[in-house]
DNA sequence: TCCGTGATCTAGCGGTGCTAGAAAATCTAG
DNA sequence: CTAGATTTTCTAGCACCGCTAGATCACGGA
C-alpha cells in the first residue's frame, strides 16, 4: 500500500469512527449530547479536525448518520417483506421496530433539513432506496399508488414519533399496530 | 386597585407579552431564533427577569406557548365539527390547517418533553381538552375507540410533520387528505 | 538533508442558557 | 415625610456551544 493510499484509508477509517461515536452517543444520551468537542475527544484529536472531514460540522455528521440509517432501514424492510407480497404487516412491524430500536438515528433521518422531496430524484441515494422499499412493502395500490404510499407512511411515522414521545398509551402498542394493519388492509 | 393587585396585574400582562413575542419570533424565524436575550430585549428588560416569570427559562416559555396552542387547536377542531357529527373530514381539515398555519406552535406542542400520557389524567388541562376534541371529531368507533383515535391521530400527525418537512409531494396535498378521509371513513 | 505540503493544534470569536450578588425601586409603617 | 423592609431589576460572569484563522508540526519526495 502506497503512502497516499494509506492516508486515504486512514481518513476513511476515522470518518467511520466519528459517525459511529456520534451515533452511539446520540442513541444513549440524545443528539444534544453530541458536541464537536466531545466527538473530538472520542477520536483523540482536537475539534477543528472534524471540520476537515465534514465541512458543515455537526450537521454533516448527523447527515452521515441519517444516510447510514436509511440504508439499514431499507434492508430491514426488505428482509421483513421477503416472500410476503400482498401483506403490509411485516413492513409495518419492521418500520416501527426500527424507529423504536434506533430512536436517535430515526430522528436524524427525519429532522434533517431537506429541501428536496424525500423519495424524489434529487434526494441522496439511500433515501430514495428507503422510500422505494417502503413503497413496495406497503403494497401501494388503487388508482393513485404514490398518494397511498404517502398516507400509509405518514400513519407509520406518526405512530413512531407519538409513541416515542409518550403521547400514546404504552400498553396499547400492539393494539395500535393491529388496528393500523387492519386499516391499511381493508381498503 | 390596590398596590398589590396592580403588581399582580402588571406581572400577568408582561408574562402574556413574553409568550406572545416568543410565539411571533418562533413562527417567523423558528424556535432557534427565540433566545432569552432577544426576548428580554423585546420586553425592554434584562435577561434574568424572564426567570422570575418562568423558573425553567426557555423551556417554560415554550411550554406556555404550547398550552396556549392546545387551547386554540381544541377550539379550531370543535368549530369545524359543529353540527357535522359522523364525518371526519372537517376534523382532518381543521387539524392539518392548524399545523400548517402555526408550525412553530404545533412544534412546541409535540416536541415538548412530557412524561405523562398526552390525553391522560395527569396532563395539563389544555392538552386533555385538545385530545378530547380530537377524539370526538375523529368519530371514534369500533370495539376499541381509544385505539382507533390514537391511530387516526397518528396518521394526521404524520401527515402534518412530513408535509411540513418537505418529505411529501407538495402538489399531492389535497389528494392525500382525500385518501386519508376515505381511509378513515371506510372502516 | 532539506523543503514543501498537508494535517493538526492553539487560541479565540460570538453566541447560547442560566445564576449569584449588588443596586435600585417600591411599598409599609412610624 | 422619612426610615426601614421588601421586592424587583441589573451587572457581571459562569460553562458551554459551533465554528475558524493562523501558527506549528510531521511527513513524503527530491
Amino acid at each position: 500500500m502506497s503512502a497516499g493510499e494509506r492516508r486515504v484509508a486512514d481518513r476513511q477509517q476515522r470518518e467511520d469512527l466519528i459517525v459511529e461515536r456520534a451515533r452511539t452517543i446520540a442513541e444513549s444520551e440524545g443528539w444534544a449530547a453530541v458536541t464537536t468537542r466531545r466527538l473530538a475527544d472520542e477520536i483523540g484529536r482536537t475539534q477543528p479536525v472534524l471540520y476537515s472531514h465534514f465541512q458543515d460540522g455537526k450537521a454533516g455528521i448527523m447527515r452521515a448518520v441519517a444516510l447510514q440509517g436509511c440504508t439499514e432501514l431499507a434492508v430491514a424492510i426488505r428482509r421483513a417483506t421477503a416472500g410476503e407480497a400482498g401483506t403490509v404487516a411485516p413492513t409495518v412491524q419492521a418500520y416501527l421496530d426500527f424507529a423504536r430500536r434506533h430512536p436517535a438515528v430515526y430522528d436524524a433521518i427525519f429532522s434533517m433539513p431537506l429541501d428536496v422531496e424525500f423519495g424524489g430524484r434529487e434526494s441522496p441515494e439511500p433515501m430514495r432506496d428507503a422510500f422505494a422499499a417502503l413503497a413496495d412493502g406497503l403494497d401501494a395500490h388503487g388508482d393513485d399508488p404514490e398518494t397511498w404510499t404517502e398516507v400509509a407512511w405518514s400513519a407509520l411515522h406518526g405512530l413512531a414519533v407519538l409513541s416515542r414521545d409518550h403521547r400514546l398509551r404504552p400498553r396499547a402498542r400492539t393494539a395500535r399496530i393491529s388496528a393500523l394493519v387492519e386499516l391499511l388492509t381493508s381498503s
